[in-house]
DNA sequence: GATTGGCTAAGTAAAATTACCTAGGTCTAT
DNA sequence: ATAGACCTAGGTAATTTTACTTAGCCAATC
């Protein structure tokens, strides 16, 4: 078909929440000769059989999440288990937390929506070709991603608590829901300040909207054990 | 040019924080033979002198937030003190209070992205004849505006004191940074939770982000008086 | 002129949250 | 096995937040 690693002609697949976003985005990358939108999918659950049957050389995957199904993240890790397609990852949103779980699925490449159209054209050309294409704006969080990392550095028990402070639980609704005592609730509260760097549960409730944590939320369905 | 109401040649500004996405939209549109995209902005203030120099029948005004500058809420006001120009909103984003927020200024539609493509074509149509084009959904809210409009039914402080509690603040800083004392801002509290039928700051503080509140402020800027 | 609603402030009392401490059991890695 | 991290739970005490009430001032409205 083509030279390895320089394929002449570059299948790709998209998928975006967004039908009226995808149009456009199709028209951009058709533009270029040796590009073939090979499908389109507005979410997971068309996306994956597509990835099977098209067997595109790249995945352009636009999450402006929204929907709160199937999100990116999750469609990335399945996508990984049987396919080793270049994933590209075209977002409005770099939340810490969510770009954080982006980069841990191999993805070839991050482009925010902010950039340039033709942007995304060199970056599926680059991605295609084995290589790498992250915004500016993306590596700069690499650098510093302890910012963003630090729901992560948490326990699951402690992650979990953020969350339900997130959502407006007091200390006796989340030791209901957990089955723990106030205490440990409340002694879970004082390690995820110390953590922080945070005094209050207020400040931790509006450091998890602010980081995108109530965006990224994935596997951390309250109520989580074990 | 054409008859009244019934231009042949449709004059269209687009405005989107998103090259990418702007540059799908003009190729969408200008495959229409009568469309004419004359003039492209990526944020407000590019946006302003083009409506005036370009004088578009119908403004395309793609606000995906994310920008704190100068959001679409603003734009839509400014805009409007000087031109009649027909405005068509396309938001990935419907979130109550900033729909709400946005149909106080004499919009022609408004579409959310997760529509067919077509629609949007359908709708500057539309618009460009004076009609109206609303997504279904935001049909919806204008049914039950209750919902989000909770918030503009607060007065000008209690609206400032919700920000506060979602922006993490305690009582003491709240009335240090609004001239007022602890128990001031307490009654202030009383009253919201009592109109917003919550029973805790923190559920304040999380309805605020869940409703969109945070991104919609616009003219909030915690502090204002009077 | 009276009523309504908002902003301000305070009192009393109860409830929730936080700081700081001890402490046993589990699990993992060295 | 020994150290370290986590989950669990409790004690004491201080601080913060909430509930409910009264009350003066001001502006808009009827």
């Amino acid at each position: 078909m083509s030279q390895p690693g320089v394929p002449d002609l570059v299948r790709i697949l998209l998928v975006d929440d967004h039908p009226m976003v995808m149009v456009g985005l199709r028209l951009l990358l058709e533009r270029e000769a040796n590009f073939h939108v090979v499908g389109e999918a507005t979410n997971a659950k068309q996306a994956l059989p597509l990835v099977r049957e098209t067997q595109p050389h790249v995945v352009v995957l636009d999450l402006d999440l929204g929907e709160f199904s199937d999100n990116g993240v999750t469609l990335a890790r399945k996508i990984r288990t049987f396919s080793t397609t270049k994933l590209l990852i075209v977002s409005g949103n770099d939340s810490p937390v969510l770009v954080q779980q982006l980069l841990q699925h191999r993805i070839a490449g991050f482009l925010l929506k902010e950039e340039a159209a033709e942007t995304i054209v060199a970056a599926v050309a680059k991605v295609s070709t084995g290589g790498l294409a992250y915004s500016e704006k993306i590596q700069g969080q690499l650098a510093d991603r302890a910012a963003g990392s630090g729901f992560f550095a948490l326990s699951k028990r402690q992650q979990e608590i953020v969350i339900c402070f997130a959502n407006g639980l007091a200390d006796k609704e989340i030791s209901d829901q957990c089955n723990i005592s106030v205490r440990t609730v409340q002694n879970h509260a004082s390690v995820i300040y110390a953590k922080l760097n945070l005094g209050t549960r207020q400040e931790v409730s509006t450091w998890a909207w602010r980081n995108g944590v109530m965006l990224a939320i994935d596997a951390f369905a309250v109520g989580n054990r074990h």
